[in-house]
DNA sequence: CGTAAAACGTTGATTAATAAACAAAGCATT
DNA sequence: AATGCTTTGTTTATTAATCAACGTTTTACG
C-alpha cells in the first residue's frame, strides 16, 4: 500500500481534533476557518487543500470515526456478543469528546446530516449480518423492524451512558449491552 | 522582528516533548535519534536540520527552560518576593514532567553538563538584582556566599517540592520560599 | 577478534505547508 | 441602502519536512 506522507496525516488530525474542541465550545455555526486554523496551529489556505470547507471538514471526521467502527465490524462477528462489544465501548470512551460533542449538537443547518442518523445507520448494517436466521426465534420478524429496533436502542443507551459521563465502565457496558443484543437479535 | 514558519516551531516543540517523555522512561543513553523521531512523529533526517546531535537537542531544551525562566526576572522584580514567586512555582508545574525528570536524570557522561548547576546558576544570575544592598544587613556578607547560599537552598526545595509531587500548590510554596528568600536576600 | 546488525549523519529530489496578497461574499452597523 | 469590517476561497513563490538511499561508526554477539 501506498505510504501517506506523515505531514498529511499531521495536519488532518490536528484539523478534525481543533473541530471538535471548537465544537464542545461553541455551535458549528459559530465556528469559523481560521478559528479551525488557529486552533490546529496550521495555515488558513492549508485547510482548504484538504477540505472543500468546514462542512466537509466535518464531514470526513464523522466518516473517519464510522470507518473505523465498520473496520471492527470485520472481526468483532467472529465474537459472543459481550466480548465483541467490549472494544467498541472502549472507542467509544477513548473518543468521548467527539461522540458526546456530536450527540449534544443540535441538527442545524450548518452541520451536515444527522450525526446520530449516520451512526445509526452504521449501527444497523453492522447488525445485520448479526440477526439469527437460524434457530427460527426471528423468523416471523421483518429484518428493518428488527434492525430499527435494535439500532435505535443500541443509539440510545449509548447516547444515555457518554451524556452521563460514562457512570459504567466499558466491560460492564458490553456485558450488559451484549446481553440485551443477543436476546433480540 | 522576524516571525519564525510555525513549522519549525512545531518541529522544534514536538522533539524536545519527545526527549523529556523519553528520558522519564529511560535514560539518556539509551535513546536513540530514531526513538526521538518516532516519539516526535517526525522523519529522522529532520532532527539534523535543527540539531547536532541528540545532546545538543537536550541542551537547547534545558536553555530554552532556563531562558523563559530568565524572562521572568524582567519583570518579577518589580514584585515583592512572594507575588514574584507565584509564576515562577507555576511554571514549575506546568513543567512538572520536564523538571521532574532532569533532577532526576544521573549525571552521565551522556548528558551535557548538569541539569542542576545550570539550574543553579541561572537562579543565582537572577538573585544579584535582588540583594538588599541599602538596609545594610548584607554588609558584612559576600556576594557569591549569599548567592551561593539562597540559590542552592532555592534549588533544592525546589527539587523536594517536584520529587515529592507538589504536595503545595503554587501559592503556597511562593508565599513559604518568598518570606525564606526576603529574610536571606 | 571478526562479523553482522544497529545507529548515525548526510544527501538530494520531491512534496506539503507556509505566508502574504487579493477579490468576492457575507455580516453588522448606521 | 450604503458603508465598513470580517470571513471566505484562491493563488503563488518560498520554505521546511519528507523519504529513500548511502557510507561510516558504533554496538552486540559468537
Amino acid at each position: 500500500m501506498n505510504k501517506l506522507d506523515r505531514r498529511i496525516l499531521k495536519t488532518q488530525e490536528s484539523l478534525k481534533k481543533a473541530v471538535i474542541e471548537l465544537m464542545s465550545e461553541k455551535s458549528f455555526d459559530e465556528i469559523t476557518i481560521q478559528d479551525i486554523a488557529d486552533r490546529a496551529n496550521v495555515n488558513r489556505g492549508t485547510i482548504y487543500l484538504h477540505y472543500q470547507d468546514k462542512y466537509d471538514l466535518l464531514d470526513k471526521l464523522i466518516e473517519t470515526h464510522l470507518n473505523e467502527l465498520g473496520d471492527m465490524d470485520q472481526w468483532a462477528c467472529e465474537l459472543d456478543w459481550v466480548d465483541a462489544l467490549v472494544p467498541y465501548f472502549e472507542y467509544f470512551e477513548k473518543n468521548y469528546l467527539f461522540f458526546s460533542t456530536m450527540l449534544a449538537s443540535k441538527e442545524g443547518k450548518g452541520a451536515p446530516s444527522s450525526f446520530r442518523t449516520r451512526l445509526l445507520a452504521s449501527f444497523m448494517e453492522g447488525f445485520k449480518g448479526e440477526i439469527d436466521r437460524e434457530s427460527g426465534k426471528n423468523g416471523e420478524l421483518s429484518e428493518d423492524v428488527l434492525l430499527q429496533f435494535t439500532g435505535t436502542a443500541y443509539v440510545g443507551v449509548i447516547e444515555w451512558w457518554i451524556r452521563n459521563g460514562m457512570p459504567y465502565p466499558p466491560q460492564a457496558m458490553a456485558k450488559q449491552v451484549g446481553t440485551l443484543l443477543g436476546r433480540s437479535l
